[in-house]
DNA sequence: TCGTCGCTTAGCAAATCAGCTAAATGAGGA
DNA sequence: TCCTCATTTAGCTGATTTGCTAAGCGACGA
């Protein structure tokens, strides 16, 4: 993740994009998807067992699932004993999704972002 | 597009989940993304031509672009003398992805929708 | 220390996607 | 009528994605 919420300085546009492109293409899948709800539903945080038991997929197809969610910094993984507890930031994908989805709030005026995509 | 705002009836589950589902697939690719900012940036209405050059792809594959769009419902098309004027449906990207956001800004209390994922 | 549990990694196959070129279509103008 | 312009359709190719199974690995309990 080139996220910004990793150091303490605001992101530059380059970093704006490239969290952009992965929160989108993470979200992209309706299973993906999914995982994000039951994560906020319950809590925001499971181990990927918990996580996995409730998709028709198999293990290790879930596991991939989260990587990309975890790298896209839309989760985060803290090791506890032999389980792998998965936590939801929220705060990313409410940020990256809502800043983009904000561009079409405004009226159309000033002129785009410098590929903000 | 099996768009609500189509007909007068409010949105099934079904449909809810079918529009999030096309909805996010198409905004997952940065050209499309883009399209979808300039479309908005100058005004809401673009002809296939005018979309087209501002990309680096060939046309054919814009054109590709903006079928994907338009099946999302996210763009119109009307015919005009020989060439095909794109329209932006702005209320539609908003209201399908804002309204699937929405469920991260409550507090996770009541349980999740029955799979609007 | 040995087996099991929880989970990930490796690697394969099928499906989908995004780019391309070439050809087709349909409206308008000469 | 015939040509050109604006755009789409058809069809190919290579890359990526998503699913799977099998194997690996570290933590824990017996």
């Amino acid at each position: 993740m080139s996220n910004s919420s990793r150091s303490a300085r605001p992101a530059t546009a380059k970093e704006r994009l490239h969290d952009t492109e992965v929160v989108f293409s993470a979200v992209a899948h309706p299973n993906r998807r999914q995982i994000l709800m039951v994560l906020h539903f319950r809590g925001g945080e499971m181990t990927a067992g918990e996580i996995a038991e409730r998709f028709s997929c198999r293990w290790p197809t879930t596991t991939r699932h989260l990587k990309v969610l975890e790298a896209a910094g839309l989760v985060q993984v803290v090791p506890r004993g032999r389980e792998r507890l998965y936590r939801l930031n929220r705060k990313r994908l409410i940020a990256t999704m809502g800043s983009w989805l904000e561009w079409f709030e405004k009226e159309a005026a000033i002129g785009p972002p410098s590929r903000t995509v």
